[in-house]
DNA sequence: ATCTTTGTACGACAATCTTCGTAGATTAGA
DNA sequence: TCTAATCTACGAAGATTGTCGTACAAAGAT
């Protein structure tokens, strides 16, 4: 039993996560500020990720609404390893300096990051 | 023009970027360790990347020769913009605390990305 | 010289993903 | 009430990916 979201299924989530629960409408109007796409196919999606359990549905009203059953941080974990794997060869560290290098972070987030690795070590 | 290789595309690269130039043979010995497939469907997949541009391909001899094109740098650049687009709000700070607290690194790269972060911030 | 091995080319197929049109039901508005 | 808007269901089609089988050429072995 994989439940790995596809990249459309992902932009979904990514909205869901941001409104909590929320109908298919919502997600529609939410994605079509940067994408373009038709109502139909925002809604056969949604239903496509009930299916697999991507996302639970409540059909009381007929409107249905819809809840997302994977976090972002289960999401996070899922993508962290696959990049992992397929292109840092397994080091962590490696990812996490080309992270660093690449998207210039804020002094706040490094103090953050900072913090993170004093209580990390023991 | 895109450029972004697929899954099993990755998988060849992976080998590639260890191996240098090589041949389908080279490749496909390799990936058959750990995954099922036959000669055949990699040379296809080979053939395909170098249409695409993701390799070079040398067709002197008999037995074509085959470069990767794109540096697992590059590669790995890619993949981290897209995570950090589609999982990490673009968060840089997140995907390191996450990427840490997932996979314990070793103490050795724990220094490693101290260090990095000293001469950091200026 | 013949047979086997090794290689490329290429078409085709199945699975998955994405997209949309249309139909039918339900609700809201005039 | 009649009409327009809104929703779900569903089939179908196109695109992408991954997988092989087969054909055929070249090289090696006996």
């Amino acid at each position: 039993m994989e439940l790995k979201a596809t990249e459309s299924e992902l932009e979904i989530l990514q909205v869901m996560w941001k409104m909590g629960q929320c109908t298919v409408r919502d997600v529609h109007e939410e994605l079509v500020k940067s994408k373009d796409a038709g109502y139909t196919t925002t809604l056969k999606l949604m239903q496509i990720m009930a299916d697999k359990g991507l996302v639970a549905r409540d059909t009381q009203a007929k409107t249905h609404l819809y809840t997302a059953l994977i976090s972002r941080e289960q999401a996070q974990s899922t993508a962290l390893d696959k990049i992992l794997d397929t292109v840092f060869k397994g080091s962590t560290a490696d990812l996490v300096i080309q992270a660093l290098g690449q998207h210039r972070a804020s002094n706040d987030e490094i103090d953050e990051i900072k913090k993170f690795l004093q209580n990390f070590r023991d």
